[in-house]
DNA sequence: GATAACTTTCAGTATTTTTTGAAACTTCAG
DNA sequence: CTGAAGTTTCAAAAAATACTGAAAGTTATC
């Protein structure tokens, strides 16, 4: 296989990846090929290669960089501005982590939180298996919580040494 | 905060959470309405409480089902078909990483080390760089996949102990 | 084997999400 | 300053996704 054509289709099948899991298509384009770039990129480059508009470009450059996955480079004697990614796939994880973190599973343990005070009578089945179900969720999702607690916190060695030991 | 508010909450939370994960609103929505109900649910009584169409609940069910998270219930002298949510958290959690894993993380797994036999000049930085990419990538991805191998032979008590105490 | 009860399908429609592109903005060099 | 090079914004358009509802299909009962 030519590398243009691995390239491609690297490409393709991150973003179609992505989407699956909630990520834009382009943002996980532009992502995949930043990771396959050995060079920073300019926005003009990473529009031309994806053929997307400047615009496109831009938002989901943005939101890489708000990810923590993707940061701005400037190019002594370049007016333009170059980006490149984490190439460390165990840090692009943790971040993600992290990121997914913060701004999903504490706001829903939040909630659960809230919700688990409903008020009624303890013997009343819905109410029985209202109050159940958000504690079980709340349990879980405090667990979860500490879990990406650990791995956000976990230097790679640790990672690639013991856990991976545990999960052998 | 009343029970009537707090389902209703829920089911709207539950729901906006999933559109996040790649979950459509209305599976989620259906999700969570079972899971909070003591006794199975009719399509009818699903389409009211979520007023949406019988085709929309029909499909959604359908795939719900197939995703292992909710089963068809048949009541003794009733003609209707009944559903049914797992209740247990750390099941269907187990449920969900052991589809992910075979419908998303095998086939990347699986396009990766295609990929990584891209030809070329390995002293190429274009070439190295891709290929690079691949294998860690790939390393990941298998550990990512041995790990929720773990999780989803594991038993409840063997996470609720060990896995627990570890991440604590 | 006719009818009634219920379920599934899917073409058309509605909604949501993403993308475009041109205008507004910023920054720097001369 | 001025204008060229570059970046950001956002309303409108396009694309993707989800939903409806009526018709077709299925199954159980008499």
């Amino acid at each position: 296989m030519k590398l243009a054509d691995a390239r491609n289709q690297f490409i393709t099948s991150w973003g179609a990846f992505g989407t699956q899991w909630g990520i834009n298509r382009t943002m996980a384009q532009i992502h995949a090929l930043l990771l396959i770039s050995p060079d920073p990129l300019s926005a003009d480059d990473i529009m031309e290669e994806l053929n997307i508009s400047r615009g496109n470009a831009n938002m989901n450059i943005r939101e890489l960089i708000n990810w923590g996955l993707v940061e701005r480079i400037l190019v002594t004697g370049e007016r333009r501005e170059f980006f490149s990614a984490e190439k460390d796939i165990w840090r692009v994880a943790r971040q993600i982590a992290k990121e997914r973190k913060k701004r999903e599973l504490e706001p829903l343990i939040k909630m659960l939180d809230q919700l688990s005070s409903v008020e009624g009578d303890k013997k009343d089945k819905e109410v029985k298996t209202f109050t159940e179900t958000m504690s079980n969720i709340k349990k879980f999702g405090l667990q979860a919580d500490k879990a990406l607690d650990m791995m956000i916190k976990a230097e790679e060695n640790w990672f690639l040494g013991s856990l991976v030991k545990l999960f052998k």
